[in-house]
DNA sequence: CGTAAAGTTGAATTCTTTCAAACACGGTGG
DNA sequence: CCACCGTGTTTGAAAGAATTCAACTTTACG
């Protein structure tokens, strides 16, 4: 019974072949011992949780756009990561503590809360290693970042940013050729990779002018994919094998 | 015997309190169907494997201090983190395939060959949990270190970085009080906050004078904690979190 | 339609880099 | 023992990048 709707429950969900979702799938779809996992729905604007916040596990994110933020000593607003569908939500070293940051839906959005899968690590070592390796992106995704921030101008971080973004989406088959939704506003782009709203709209402006990208309302297209590749580098690479793997 | 001379083996080890090592101290003590741990030593300078190459397995640093570094496409050095004794060197991805990174000594080190974790998980799922939670606290490091350079000026990612060293270093005993070894070189702290070295310099010098920090021969003395606290902000707070699971 | 939020533009200021040149120190070989 | 060399550190001056402040335009939405 428990195990029919399970199997219901993740055979018709459109994330199914990515990251933990198989696995979990398998799982559910051969025992009772775990509940189903639940469908919650996140309007654009709210929160799924506050920094600070007690945690109640972990979430998948089956359709929509979140962002996990924080802010710093100063007011301003760091935005951690844009957690895309099909992604693990709530990840942190004490999962019982305290959230670490916050996390608010962009547009609206569904997540899943996951079963508990500390407890499936038990019995199904492949959880755990399917948890190793999504943390191991999670820490992969995140030094890319870092480097990117940290050597790079304003017009490299944001180009790199977006041709990020667009692969991320696109490994996902969230695309439409070189067509992208694109929910982050300028102080969304802003925050993430710590310049100025100011200073985000010139250097958009400039890549338009160049005619390596197009945004208007919140639709994304990339016009001169391998002039953006060129100017980002190599550093994409790292991201390839992450999907690979999945 | 094998199981014996693991024993012997960890029980001796300065690190079997930290992270993941009393976990497989216990495990390794009990049976014997895992090799013990080899120790490698590394000297000074010396790489322990270079980015692009095949990696093999894991590693947990036994005593030094170990750069994980990546070049950017300008031939500008990031680097990615400080590994400090007691951590795990080497985790990624796709464990098998060719190393994101170079992992670099800046100190004699020494470090110990893992047993094929992966494996060992399967048997032992609190295993399994600890790598994830390792991998856990890697991302947040990673993230804290993001943020601190994406949304701070020279002065605060250089007292940041020299705050957060010291806590990771007093946490596993290596400090005199307020002194700690500090084996980096300010180009190392350039490449790692994304800072010219001259920079980095003039920054230094200005946290001496304000009688901040002291730092020569690579001893670093934290002079004056309050006001460097302070000066950071709160944003080290995820640490401490991360600290007290172990 | 009106208001709030998001995007755009200019000018002045601040921070960081770049370029150029010394200086200090440890180690090496004569 | 000292001269030499290389690495790492220090300092100055000019150029470049990003921020700040202020004002204005456009868009989104009830």
């Amino acid at each position: 019974m428990k195990a029919n709707s399970s199997i219901t429950f993740c055979s018709n969900c459109p994330r199914n072949h990515f990251g933990l979702c198989p696995s979990i799938a398998k799982i559910l779809s051969q025992e009772s011992e775990f509940h189903s996992p639940k469908l919650v729905p996140l309007p654009a604007k709210q929160y799924l949780y506050h920094q600070g916040e007690q945690r109640h596990g972990l979430y998948i994110l089956r359709e929509g756009w979140v962002l996990l933020t924080t802010m710093t000593k100063l007011g301003k607003r760091q935005i951690i990561r844009s957690v895309l569908p099909g992604e693990i939500l709530g990840s942190q070293p004490d999962l019982h503590g305290p959230a670490l940051y916050s996390a608010i839906a962009l547009q609206n959005s569904i997540v899943c809360t996951a079963p508990d899968l500390l407890k499936m690590c038990t019995a199904h070592p492949e959880i755990a290693l399917k948890l190793v390796w999504a943390e191991a992106c999670e820490t992969t995704l995140t030094e890319l970042y870092m480097t990117n921030i940290a050597h790079r101008d304003a017009r490299e971080k944001i180009a790199f940013m977006i041709l990020e973004l667009y692969q991320r989406l696109k490994f996902r088959g969230i695309n439409n050729g070189y067509i992208v939704p694109f929910p982050l506003s300028q102080e969304d782009i802003a925050d993430t990779l710590g310049l100025t709203t100011i200073h985000v709209n010139r250097t958009l402006h400039k890549l338009r002018q160049e005619n390596l990208i197009s945004l208007h309302k919140h639709e994304l297209t990339i016009l001169d994919y391998e002039k953006l590749y060129t100017l980002v580098g190599m550093e994409l690479k790292p991201l390839d094998t992450c999907d690979i793997l999945t």
